[in-house]
DNA sequence: GCATAGTAGGTGCGTGCGCACCTAGCTGTC
DNA sequence: GACAGCTAGGTGCGCACGCACCTACTATGC
């Protein structure tokens, strides 16, 4: 039912089904997600992606800045996830000596059992839905594409 | 700095580089195209969203739930956009006649005129920051990716 | 030393949205 | 007709987040 031209740029067809394929799939996965972390953990994916950055640092610890870097969210996004993630003993805070306006997140040990528990199912889903639906040549060119095509955008 | 087996199961490197990198740059583009909307046009993404889908609709306009289908909205979100759009004279609303439990949003003239303006700089946009990464060949290939995987995530 | 600029983290405020629920209206069964 | 059950849209509430700003601290220039 398109309008056809009405006379300014708009997306080839070609375009829309590859842009606007990213944005509905990635919508779609987002839902499943962040239903089945919170019916599962309480938790939501951000928390999540915060619990797995930590799990993969040395002496499970970052700074809150690192942590922001490379988050869809902000500093302050970030702190308050945090702060959250303290207040139910998931991760403590603690004042960096070598810089004492910095601070470091640290995963508890409750809150690697919950990343641990979180974690199987959320690779569990993500497999079902998305991943399985291609083969490894095929997740190693999209793989390559998103190498290709990240560091062309900018972060901020 | 992976903390090598924690014990239960995770991403391998691939599933990581593929699921990750769609993560990573749906968010980068998404602060792209946010910031870029505001500054220009004063609109958020979704509501470009629906401005756009409205133009596509035979007579510019398009029933309240056809519009939450298929967005990345809840049908009370829908609303509101709906509203807020109306309020800056974008849209207006009508109740459908062969259902009175119904609402129409229309596209008003002024509507069409943002989004020819909105549109125009966001397709630029988003072709210098991802499309024009691609090829023809592998656009195909991507949207036909979104194609096959698309149907076998549930709307809801 | 001192002054200025820059940075890390946190916070008040405004806003956007999902959830649960409401009302109005449609549909189906009897 | 009467009544139950469903659906379309809207709304009160709570929450998460970005923006702008604040404080505490570090870094740089003199």
């Amino acid at each position: 039912m398109n309008d056809q031209d009405d006379g300014l740029e708009d997306f080839t067809p070609l375009e829309g089904d590859a842009w606007g394929g990213l944005l509905g799939v990635h919508g779609r996965m987002m839902r499943l997600i962040e239903r089945d972390l919170a019916e599962r953990c309480r938790i939501s994916h951000v928390e999540f992606e915060v619990l797995l950055r930590l799990s993969w640092a040395g002496n499970h610890r970052m700074r809150i800045q690192d942590l922001a870097a490379d988050s869809v969210l902000t500093r302050s996004g970030i702190s308050r996830v945090v702060e959250r993630l303290e207040r139910v003993g998931l991760v403590t805070r603690e004042s960096a000596p070598e810089d004492r306006r910095g601070a470091y997140a640290i995963l508890t040990d409750a809150g690697l059992a919950m990343l641990r528990t979180a974690r199987s199912g959320h690779v569990a889903l993500v497999r079902e839905r998305f991943l399985s639906r291609f083969g490894p040549d095929e997740l190693e060119q999209m793989a390559a594409w998103w190498r290709r095509v990240e560091p062309a955008i900018p972060t901020s």
